[in-house]
DNA sequence: TTAAAACTATCTACCGGTAGATAGGTAGGT
DNA sequence: ACCTACCTATCTACCGGTAGATAGTTTTAA
């Protein structure tokens, strides 16, 4: 089960996502997420001793949420390609923004060791549910990078269509 | 034709380009380049005035780099995906490191605005020249999409055989 | 021809501001 | 009494950017 945090600890998480998402590991600081919060930013490295413990367990936290909302869609839905298009797309259609572990991996090598680790581990949960789900992992590969390649380029022309027009290709 | 430096400048664009690749736009100093250059970081200053104009000419130049490298590879190869897939591979591998403007664009709207529009004008002409080789839009996008992703799952696992295996199937 | 003016490329020194992180204190609940 | 959750205050280090000086080169013009 998802570990449990205060209030306080959850809206931290919550800013911090959106602001990694918005511009990456080195985008945000403890003072911005602090103003949003409505504490100091002492108070922050109160719930979170440093930079990395609380970026990797925003990381973390995404990784487990995006494979519930995977498990839930698939009691509803067979088809394996269509479950994953719909939840990248809600991903980038209701957040307006990119994949948190798309973000962190851009810049892999520079970043502190325990978040290199939460972001690696998305991609790989996501690749080991992709080949339980029947898939060759050819193709469970190529269905996770056209994902999210096809964010990358939709969020960068600002245009839900490119979304839609890579992932076509898949089905 | 491409604009002249002189060899400060240069080496200034060759050291932020490998910085911003590892790191992002946030991820990299007047301090540090100046540091590697060999001048101090007023000496930058000198050069390009502000740290957006900087990145911006960093990703004109990465842009015009890339595309002329498809250009003369079209001279040898006919098969263009094999000419994108070589071109992209070329990049992860002899470099290690992600696409420049994939770096930036995943935190797109956090950029000035001459940053983003050059990071925008790098996918504008990969999918004008993917158009004009005789591919549907769709399968320009979708081939750009893959490539992209597929670059970032094999930097997060470091394993070149993630790329191979992600591209196999626009074959 | 040569002296003055302008330009290039760098330097040292500094600005206000922000970064992550820490020490030590305080109010309230159990 | 102790623990939780905050606070104020502070630290060192670094940020992007600017001012002003300097030495060497090039252009201008008497």
């Amino acid at each position: 089960m998802m570990e449990q945090f205060n209030q306080t600890a959850e809206a931290i998480i919550v800013s911090a996502e959106r602001l990694i998402r918005e511009g990456g590991y080195n985008g945000f600081s403890f003072r911005e997420i602090a103003t949003e919060v409505g504490v100091k930013s002492a108070s922050v490295h109160y719930h979170f001793a440093t930079k990395s413990d609380l970026a990797a367990t925003v990381a973390r936290r995404y990784t487990e949420r995006f494979m519930v909302a995977i498990d839930d869609a698939m009691k509803c839905e067979t088809n394996v390609r269509i479950v994953w298009i719909n939840a990248f797309r809600r991903a980038l259609v209701e957040d307006g923004k990119m994949c948190l572990c798309a973000v962190l991996g851009t810049t892999s090598n520079s970043l502190p060791v325990s978040v290199q680790t939460e972001t690696r581990r998305f991609f790989e949960c996501a690749l080991d549910k992709l080949n339980l789900s029947g898939l060759t992992e050819t193709q469970s590969v190529h269905i996770l990078s056209t994902l999210e390649g096809a964010m990358l380029l939709s969020l960068i022309f600002s245009k839900t269509s490119v979304f839609d027009q890579a992932v076509k290709e898949l089905m």
